[in-house]
DNA sequence: CATGAATGAGTATTCATTCAT
DNA sequence: CATGAATGAATACTCATTCAT
């Protein structure tokens, strides 16, 4: 289940928490890129948000709910990669390939990010690490979703098990974690190539007769 | 080049060195674990250590340095289980296997272990994770050059690339990062032959004629 | 001399002004009592007297002010229960008696109030200090004066120093500062009366021939 | 029942624990008087006592507790003081007389750390304040002892009701809080002396026949 | 070599007060 | 007169590291 979890504000007007989380949200997270989570200091995050300490409490309670609102920011924003690239498509075998090309583009291109997430997600208490994995957990059924719909249009996936989803959306991760490596190995859309083949691949995935 | 970080120690006896160094690895792994490497405490590790604070210090010079040494443990343990069950096998293709299987295995058994690798790297100095990723660079390449070895035994991997070492040293660890899902979706052996076998069809991996 | 501190106000309107404070004492009381003074916070204060922070600056200088407007009340209150119950009477005798039995009950009745005034008078400043314990005089001299017109009607206190409406003024507050452990040792009512007892006895209290 | 509150403390030494904490208490004790507990800083008490602030928290855990720490000694003092007039002499109503004076005249020379116990020991957590008032409690029971010692030695109280202890362990405190008003009024051996003679009076103390 | 007490720099969070609208 | 968002000064507590014994 998709439980965003709320923060209270001590700001009453909807509008402007909204747009103010969201611009404390993305000035977090270039402190958090530059310095990690546990180095950056609420003063960092306040004098690069251009807000006073003080004012970033009114729309925050605490350090973590920043970490969280960072989070939902940057899952959003890949999910939102793949929504893109597949709106207007209506093929679901096509739809399957370019979903899958977006996803590994934005792990190669939102590299930051997603190391953050991978760093620090654990540094979140349990209430919003919680509502984080529920809202990856859905990213992850969305492609189990995408692969379904690409079946009963008549592909075939003979290597696509349980886990099919997961692999999916965890090996194109590499592209970020593994960043320190690949850069010396290859270009990036290249290296995108390649993973989008071995994906395809495994699964065995071929259009019926 | 793995060049193993040198830690200065204040004790000359090296020997005792080793061997506090190995026991405050263990200790400190276990509290990192537990409570994660930012949370604990210089205290903490010292009294799992069984030690004095100020005893510690004589073999290690920073909270980082520590960190470091459960890293070295933590790679040194995996990359040791590859290489045992490799050990007395000659044949290269049965070689290549064993060692995929041992390698996932270790990652879904010593999951708390990797989980840690991945979230705390960053918090390494920059001398320490650049010998840290020197180690898993190495472990890399030991993979690679068993699928080479495999190929001059007369297998095909039409599907292996510039990348395959790394995808294979890397979807494994989904079984310990995404472990709060694959808990729920099934059983762990079953989970470690999905993804064993996942990695063969993506490399098109197959017997020659 | 009783010398009511003057608070300055932004507004006008003279009515409104003390009609407001009334209303911000009585809702500050409430929370002073449940939370205490120092972790009480003004923004506590504002909501329960139903006003914004900014419109309850219009009436109150500091929080050191509400304090103040709180310490009035709450000692005209006690005040005007004495006052309300030798309203009336014309015996002198009657009206000491009647005084010091409406103080006492006022003293359990009231308690919490009691014990806020006996912990917080210190927390107010200087001057309103000065202004509390002005009127606090003005009441002890208001027994004193009570003691002496029973005097003069015919009445003996052998036992009245320059002490006897200090004593009779304050040891009533018992009830209030020892009510955790009166509770546990008798009822209310009977508690009032042993003291009234007591103070009687203590002046030597007796109509003369 | 007593039940002294344990504090933890980081060191182990424990007679180190003990001198430092008396140290410590007779520090804030000071800065507490001066400027009352909630706007002195724990770094106010640490240059008092000439202990960084860390060291400050080897021995204690909270603010809290340091408050704790002072009201034990301040109460511990004065029953010391009464313990002590009342040592060597065997005679019941001596002894009760003894240690009514003793306390009366500890209730104005203590003045400073009486205040501040009324004022601040609201300001306790949960657990220290009930410590705090046991030991208050035991008090009261030794001054019942005493009472009920001197009538079975022959002395009649005929006005000494459940509240008798009570009473002659809170009056006196008179000399502490109405100090600002008692000064003006008369010389402090003075008040000593009609405070005593008007709980004896109260009591109904006669010798028997 | 071992010990453990001392240190002080570092930081999240709170809240009275102000002031533009 | 009312509102409520902005502010920044203030503070308890933690912990890696040192060093005298």
């Amino acid at each position: 289940m998709a439980q965003p979890r709320i923060i209270a504000a001590q700001v009453k007007d909807a509008e402007l928490v909204t747009e103010r989380r969201a611009h404390i949200a993305q000035a977090a997270a270039r402190v958090f890129r530059a310095k990690g989570f546990h180095s950056a200091t609420i003063r960092d995050v306040a004098v690069e948000a251009g807000l006073s300490q003080g004012s970033l409490y009114n729309y925050v309670r605490t350090k973590d709910d920043i970490l969280y609102l960072v989070h939902q920011d940057m899952t959003a924003a890949y999910a939102r990669d793949v929504e893109a690239a597949i709106d207007g498509l209506t093929e679901p075998r096509a739809r399957l390939h370019a979903a899958l090309a977006a996803f590994v583009h934005a792990m190669r291109e939102r590299h930051g990010d997603i190391a953050l997430i991978y760093q620090e997600t654990h540094a979140l208490g349990a209430e919003s690490r919680h509502a984080v994995l529920a809202q990856t957990q859905i990213f992850i059924e969305r492609f189990g979703q995408l692969i379904e719909e690409a079946r009963e249009a008549g592909m075939t996936f003979p290597g696509a098990g349980k886990l099919a989803a997961d692999i999916v959306t965890f090996l194109p991760v590499m592209l970020s974690l593994r960043r320190w490596h690949i850069r010396d190995v290859m270009a990036g859309a290249e290296a995108e190539a390649e993973i989008v083949a071995f994906l395809m691949r495994g699964l065995g995935a071929s259009d019926g007769p």
